[in-house]
RNA sequence: GUGAGUGUAGCUCAAUUGGUUAGAGCAUCGGACUGUGGAUCCGAAGGUUGGGGGUUCAAUUCCCCUCACUCACCCCA
């Protein structure tokens, strides 16, 4: 229909992902420092995969009949051949790395954390995107709940230390592969009987992961599912034992958090502990981290069978929330004037650097006016003025910008005035 | 994939029922002030009104298409 010739596209990110400028990164520096900070504390080590993967460690690992896998990856076909995905989620790349370098053969806990993106081919909204990125944090080889409540109280003491409000900690058992498919097929049953009440995806639900009618948000599809059997009544002993002593250690650990029966994680590995951490002003995607249980992972992936537990916390959506801002570095502003003052002043930089105090110098040729308001605007501490004038006495002006104080002093004092008043 | 909303300067927003040359604040640059920042005043620069088509004497305004962004469904961090 239209013949008209193609507007012409301005050169742009694509779509889903974002530039962190440099006016936002402060408050990224801080969060990860603050994470690794904290994790590093409570035994974990950092364990960086690559950014993609075969891509059938995913279907194995995420599981075939997740959204994930079936719709959101980003697949392609390597020059060799081999189909390769970009990283959705963090957990089965790190399965496979212990499993690949027998970690699990060290006498180092299998404790683990990673920040980086993800990807995931989800049409973007508020707290969604195509690039995010991930917190992850992951424990093998321990199937006491005991663990299960310390990763919790870990995200819960993370949270705190970034002065989030607002959250609420959800958690619930699924049951395990003894248990589960039991209250599976009774679900299927309950929900069979009130098929036309359900909506159309609710319907699709039934056969494919019923579980997951209780995630729906339509009125009657609620309706209905509150009426459903709730797993805690189909929890074989073991599972039952699990997440009685999951809650106690919470409240041990002085852990406020509610019972969600309905809360189902939409990955199909979790097995007993599931656990959400939401918070309001998160917009629909309230989810802030979330997590579980995973026993059989491992086994599954033909690794040894070492039960597993982790989270994942959204890095855009936990930053969207916090009110905390970085604070600015003190810094150095060297104006010069003239050639040999050019010279000189790249000097005095590399001095003060060296001796670690963060300096500036601009090569722009502007008027000492023009330096001044620069440096007035950017937020520097001191400007260090080299001119002739300065150079040939001997003597140097170091304004403080602060309190307007300038003195005259000689290159060697200088580093004792700006440490004195730092 | 489905639905809704919004697109005007770098940013935040104006522009009468469709009506002259599309304005303002902030930011940028320059000047008042030859080597001293913040405040004030003056000035400059910055726009194919997202793009294309249509209706009209006339379109930022109305209609259609398209693109982008935002929000929601879905899914999840």
């Amino acid at each position: 229909m239209s013949t008209s010739t193609p507007a012409k596209k301005e050169i742009a990110a694509i779509k889903g992902t974002k530039d962190i400028l440099p006016g936002e990164v402060g408050i990224w520096q801080k969060v990860e420092a603050e994470a690794k900070g904290l994790f590093e504390f409570y035994g974990y080590r950092e364990l960086r995969a690559p950014v993609f993967e075969a891509t059938d460690l995913f279907e194995k690992g995420t599981g075939e009949t997740t959204d994930i896998v079936t719709k959101e990856m980003y697949t392609f076909t390597d020059k060799g051949g081999r189909s390769i995905t970009l990283r959705p989620e963090y957990t089965p790349s790190v399965a496979r790395a212990i499993i690949e370098h027998r970690l699990y053969l060290q006498p180092d806990p299998l404790r683990f954390y990673f920040i980086g993106p993800m990807f995931r081919y989800d049409k973007p909204q508020k707290g969604r995107y195509r690039q995010f990125h991930q917190v992850d944090v992951e424990v093998f080889g321990e199937k006491d709940p005991a663990i299960d409540a310390e990763i919790v109280e870990m995200a819960d003491t993370l949270l705190k230390n970034l002065g989030v409000q607002n959250a609420e900690t959800l958690v619930n058992s699924v049951g395990c592969r003894a248990c589960r498919p039991a209250y599976s097929k009774d679900l299927r049953a309950h929900a069979e009987k009130v098929r036309d009440l359900l909506c159309p995806d609710c319907q699709r639900k039934i056969a494919t992961n019923p579980l997951r009618i209780f995630d729906c948000k339509v009125e009657s599809c609620r309706e209905q599912a509150a009426r459903f059997p709730k797993i805690s009544s189909y929890l074989c002993r073991e599972c039952r034992d699990h997440f009685t002593k999951f809650c106690s250690y919470l409240d041990l650990f002085g852990i406020p958090y509610k019972v969600e029966p309905n809360l189902v994680r939409g990955l199909d590995y979790y097995t007993k502990t599931t656990f959400e951490i939401v918070s309001s002003g998160l917009g629909a995607q309230n989810a802030l981290l979330g997590g579980g249980r995973y026993d059989d992972m491992m086994k599954d992936f033909g690794g040894p069978d070492l039960s597993a537990i982790g989270f994942a916390l959204g890095m855009e959506r936990l930053i969207s929330i916090l009110k905390i801002k970085p604070e600015k570095s003190k810094f150095l502003y060297i104006a010069t004037l003239g050639e040999a003052a050019k010279t000189k002043g790249i000097e005095f930089a590399r001095f003060f650097r060296r001796q670690g105090v963060e300096s500036l110098i601009e090569f722009v040729g502007r008027s000492l006016k023009n330096q001044m308001s620069r440096a007035n605007k950017l937020g520097a501490a001191w400007v260090l003025i080299v001119g002739e004038e300065e150079i040939r006495k001997g003597l140097y002006q170091l304004k403080d910008m602060a309190t307007g104080n300038q003195n005259e002093a000689k290159a060697e004092d200088l580093l004792k005035i700006i440490c004195d008043s730092a």
